[in-house]
DNA sequence: GTAAGCATGTAAGCGGTTACATGATTTA
DNA sequence: TAAATCATGTAACCGCTTACATGCTTAC
């Protein structure tokens, strides 16, 4: 969900083509959110049609002349506005680390919010299986056949809204202890800048 | 990925309409597999075409006449292949549940294999983000700022590669010592039926 | 000479969501 | 009387994948 606004993220830590973005998404981004270069040129389009970014072409001899994109002043203030924004149901993981990845373009203080929240719901998925597992698996160490396929299964579910649950933790805790420390305030003004004006 | 042969696992389980399905899909199977009644009546519609599944008309007098389906004997085929079948990249752990679920169906030691593969899969990438952490993040303790939120976003993936390790891991090893069991064969002919042959 | 990298696009198709539609029965 | 349950469907749309297409440069 929501490629535009990964596509803002990468392109506020540094200004690319539709290429370019391509091969980040294969790299450090892709890791978590995967997108193929078709899918990028046309959201880039519809982006730039929407205001979200400037276009600027970039003319090369050696090379195909490509389109660079920058987020605009309306893109930012989307970003931002998405970031503190609740976070749906779907694909929640990966959306958390993009806004997490995009943190410093927008409250940081609002993103512990939606971190929490979903703590929360992990923690209380976590007790939905918990109690499945004592109801129906009463001695989970003695199971075969179909029983214990179900219950590793419910494995799977107790152990992922485990990790879910532990990574925002974590990430509630660091991004707590910055925000702390008024000597360095996140919502400074000079963070909030793309990372390639330099 | 593979809507149909969630279905005939669920179906193999018990027979059902197309509205018990979505039912189902809401609960137990909905944890790891959502799917909407609309996707499903479809799904079963093209499945029915194909020759996966019998329909029978059920008529009621209290209630709007229904369609149940059941695996056919080409469906249950295909379904035993398919738990054989290599599992791709897309949406591994969700193919793996399904198929870990359906078991019974198919051939557990082609399954074992397929959950030692996606281990192995899982810990190369584990290594991968070990090697990223050590050579970006030399010192996690003290970051703070878009370095800290790379880091963050770099621990959610080491944890999930920890989960997914050490999900498959448990298991192969609850599958294998079943399967040692020579007193009771996994591979049995009267383990094969659908629960429902009752 | 061939493959890989740079760079952008069109077109077809598919799986899935959302909205709309119908209509009876049971429960609150 | 209103809402929920049972039961199945049509239609529009949207995001994404896959295949196809072009063309130049650099490295092996």
């Amino acid at each position: 969900m929501s490629l535009e606004h990964a596509i803002l993220v990468s392109l506020m830590e540094r200004a690319g083509s539709g290429y370019e973005l391509a091969r980040r998404f294969d790299r450090s981004i892709g890791y978590f959110w995967s997108a193929s270069h078709q899918q990028i040129y046309r959201t880039l389009k519809r982006m730039a049609d929407v205001g979200w970014v400037n276009q600027e072409v970039v003319y090369q001899n050696a090379r195909p002349d490509k389109k660079v994109y920058r987020p605009s002043t309306e893109g930012q203030e989307a970003l931002r506005a998405w970031i503190s924004e609740e976070t749906g149901e779907a694909n929640t993981r990966a959306t958390l680390a993009v806004k997490l990845r995009g943190a410093s373009y927008g409250d940081t203080g609002a993103l512990v919010d939606q971190f929490t929240h979903y703590r929360d719901a992990a923690l209380r998925q976590l007790s939905v299986y918990r109690e499945i597992e004592a109801r129906d698996f009463p001695d989970a160490e003695s199971l075969s056949g179909r029983a214990l396929h179900q219950y590793l299964v419910l494995r799977a579910g107790i152990l992922e809204e485990q990790t879910l649950a532990a990574w925002c933790s974590e990430v509630i805790a660091r991004l707590t202890e910055v925000l702390k420390q008024p000597q360095n305030p996140e919502h400074a003004r000079d963070e909030a800048q793309p990372a390639d004006a330099r």
